[in-house]
DNA sequence: CATGGGATTGACT
DNA sequence: GTCAATCCCATGC
């Protein structure tokens, strides 16, 4: 796969986090097409960069190109792309995938649902990908990935291609945060299964898709 | 050094 | 809809 340039993440984070929307992501012999991003800017305050420069988000003010991965509630892995230029703190946090290729790998890594309709079976495509904590614990993605190169190093990041080249895209306000929770900075492909819940809905219209 | 909150998820009522 | 799990680190004393 030719992964994306360094270059590509060097502008306004909002865009870029728009541009991600059908580019791929794989790692650890598996991955997927991007299918939801939120964008994050040290100007507001659900940006983690937002207090400056600490040793957490030393990454965050780092060159662009580079993986940023923290700890969410003590649990998950969370996956963003550094963007604009260093020493300015900003990221696209990649929230889902389609998976396209090593979904068994995935479901190796994701246990089966423990009760209920699902358990002891095997998870269904949809289910694999769908989420920021699900997506990382799925391609095998942990803190050890922080800083990382998107176009050289463990992680990978490429262009969009096939039937992901001009993507309809939703937009929407950010979700799980509680400051500057007003800002836009939300992209989805429009209809794709594979979105984290609440998905944003079509404008003007009373139904996702 | 103690404390508190968080860009989430899965299980249960 | 509600809730706990559980770790990193920013902040404050």
């Amino acid at each position: 796969m030719k992964a994306l340039p360094p270059e590509f993440y060097d502008r306004p984070v909002v865009e870029v986090a728009r541009e991600l929307i059908g580019c791929t992501v794989e790692h650890a012999g598996a991955g997927g097409v991007i299918v939801e991003t939120e964008a994050y800017h040290e100007s507001e305050p659900a940006c983690h960069a937002f207090v400056g420069l600490t040793p957490r988000t030393r990454t965050l003010f780092g060159p662009p190109g580079h993986a940023y991965v923290y700890r969410s509630y003590g649990i998950h892995a969370l996956l963003n792309a550094v963007c604009e230029a260093e020493g300015v703190g900003a990221a696209v946090l990649i929230r889902a995938l389609e998976p396209t290729h090593g979904l068994e790998a995935m479901r190796a890594r994701r246990p089966a649902g423990a009760r209920g309709r699902l358990a002891g079976r095997p998870l269904p495509d949809e289910d694999l990908c769908s989420g920021p904590g699900k997506l990382t614990q799925a391609l095998g993605i942990t803190l050890a990935d922080n800083e990382s190169h998107l176009a050289g190093g463990s992680v990978r990041v490429g262009p969009r291609t096939g039937r992901w080249l001009d993507p309809e895209i939703r937009e929407g306000t950010r979700i799980g945060i509680t400051r500057a929770v007003d800002l836009s900075w939300r992209f989805c492909l429009a209809g794709n299964a594979h979105v984290s819940r609440p998905r944003p809905a079509a404008p003007g219209a009373t139904r996702w898709g």
